[in-house]
DNA sequence: CTGAAAGCGCTAACAA
DNA sequence: TTGTTAGCGCTTTCAG
């Protein structure tokens, strides 16, 4: 394999300078004679050219690489974030370097030198440890994945979720249930419980009462949701439906739920959250509130390109996006 | 922000040559005086120095990145495989960018092409649409995901499909079952067919006649999965038993088939294979024929980083990891 | 053990 | 419209 073929390679095999070589490789007005220009495109096919982008980076400081840093992106919620922000990014011909965090400050402190060292355009962030100072301390333009208040400088991009949890819980109220069990996520924990204030909100302007035996608190996992489907069964009242605060918690909620007999919808309705990838797959597809996680991912790439090209307002910008009620079959009017 | 320091500024602070500076940047041996060396990494310290990867990489010709190219990270099965193997470069200090082909020869050859631009030091690839001399042309070390029988000179890691369906197959046969329907996926043409092949030799193997009607040919989807089941229901003589080409098909048909009525396992055993993440979450648990997706990732990573570093042989290797049957609860004897 | 000097391949003033 | 000339920041001989 002989050396690749270089910009003055080609400037000899076109004769012309390597600065014309160059203008022509940066397209579009570069004034160059049209002639020219052709010359300089036969000889770049005829030697079967192709630009270092390591050598352009290092003169511009642009690389076209920006990285993206969330928990797991063999968790499917990530998956298609990740899909929606490389789908955009794609488009402006930029590479993304994934990293997962696993919720881990210092992992994703590595991420954030990795991003430096290599002079990266830009980072996208479901930030897991790190505070806003120390991600403004990296200097590189960045969007927040999610609405976190305690990145308020920044733009960030994430999903309504309380209007979201309050239209599910609304949803479940307007199919006749009066009692509505609630599974509150682990690890929510720290930033804000929003989904139990739309619970909260909701029992209060509907003027039902807060039965803590119906609003168990486990782990974000398959296990959890078993858990505190058990709780639930065990509640001197039973509640007729219920609302998991994502949808992991609810297919395991399902699954105990079946287990023990209840028939679903029948005996209990369950609404879930996220509508990740396995939820139209359980044996009784599961109605859930959506979150547009591949929107988020869109949305996150646009913001941050335009804060990369420097065509966005100073001050960081925020954008909820809505989620969406996706009914399936796990949800229905009481039995009398 | 002022500039970043390079280098020079640290050979200026330390009262060195920059020489000096690179040389204790690249640690280990480099004959450089303890006491330089000390005074080196106080500059580097106080200055707040960080290498320049990209003039670095241009100098070396290593960028210390890779690219995986997949047909989807959304989808679960990839994710994993994706994870195991960011999770083995990245303890080489390596990063990954990810392109999603959409199973596009277009999208996949464009993919290859940034990869050359940006001089990265490796490829690992599920083939959608290349073949064997136009990877080999775009000379970067080269990793074949999956045991692609036309990617002979690569090095290959995949797993054992074969004996991964026969094994399958004959836990079934262990349980009781002697009439076992087949969910054919439809994407799989073109490449070996093994699945059905295994089928095939199961069959023969135990005497068992093959029944046209309880080998549907279905898309890969969950559609395909409850098209085939009602093709299946349809069958003059019903199946006890049924292995689904992978887990989607499996749910697919699992969801049919309790929508009229069946009980599975009871009524009917599915087996389906990959274990994606959903298979654990339906309501009931899918047996299944795992797949060694985050092995596969990490064992992919592992040779591509040997022939990164030269530190391979010169003929393409083949891993074949074997799949492991996952019993949960959808297998098991038939009814009398 | 350390420094000087020559690039890696490209871009961007500045001239022409 | 094109060429000349300096670098971008680092590594790597080659001397010393």
């Amino acid at each position: 394999m002989r050396p690749r073929p270089t910009i003055i390679d080609v400037a000899h095999a076109a004769g012309v300078s390597k600065s014309t070589v160059s203008r022509v490789l940066q397209g579009d007005d570069s004034y160059v004679k049209q002639e020219t220009r052709d010359q300089v495109h036969r000889a770049i096919r005829r030697l079967g050219f192709e630009r270092n982008a390591l050598a352009s980076s290092l003169r511009t400081a642009r690389t076209y690489m920006v990285m993206l840093i969330t928990p797991d992106i063999s968790n499917p919620f990530w998956a298609e974030l990740a899909r929606g922000f490389q789908d955009t990014f794609e488009k402006q011909n930029y590479s993304v370097v994934l990293g997962n965090s696993d919720w881990d400050k210092h992992r994703e402190t590595e991420f954030l030198a990795k991003a430096r060292r290599n002079r990266f355009d830009g980072i996208a962030i479901n930030p897991a440890g790190v505070n806003k100072q120390e991600l403004r301390a990296i200097h590189i333009p960045s969007v927040i994945l999610g609405v976190r208040e305690d990145f308020s400088t920044f733009d960030r991009v994430g999903s309504d979720t309380y209007n979201g949890v309050l239209a599910a819980l609304e949803y479940l109220y307007a199919l006749g249930h009066r009692r509505i069990g609630f599974i509150r996520g682990k690890h929510e924990s720290g930033r804000g419980y929003v989904r139990l204030r739309a619970y909260q909100e909701f029992c209060k302007h509907r003027g039902l009462p807060i039965d803590e035996s119906l609003i168990p608190l486990v782990p974000f996992d398959l296990q959890g949701g078993r858990r505190a489907m058990e709780i639930l069964l065990d509640a001197p009242r039973r509640a007729t439906a219920l609302f998991a605060s994502n949808d992991i918690l609810a297919m395991g909620a399902m699954q105990l739920a079946s287990e023990r007999g209840l028939r679903i919808p029948a005996d209990l309705s369950i609404v879930g959250m996220d509508d990740i990838y396995p939820a139209a797959m359980t044996t009784l597809p599961l109605t859930t509130m959506a979150k547009p996680k591949y929107e988020i991912g869109c949305q996150a790439a646009k913001y941050l390109f335009e804060r990369i090209v420097g065509d966005a307002p100073p001050n960081g910008r925020r954008c909820v996006l809505p989620c969406r009620l996706v009914e399936r079959q796990s949800a229905a009017p009481p039995a009398l």
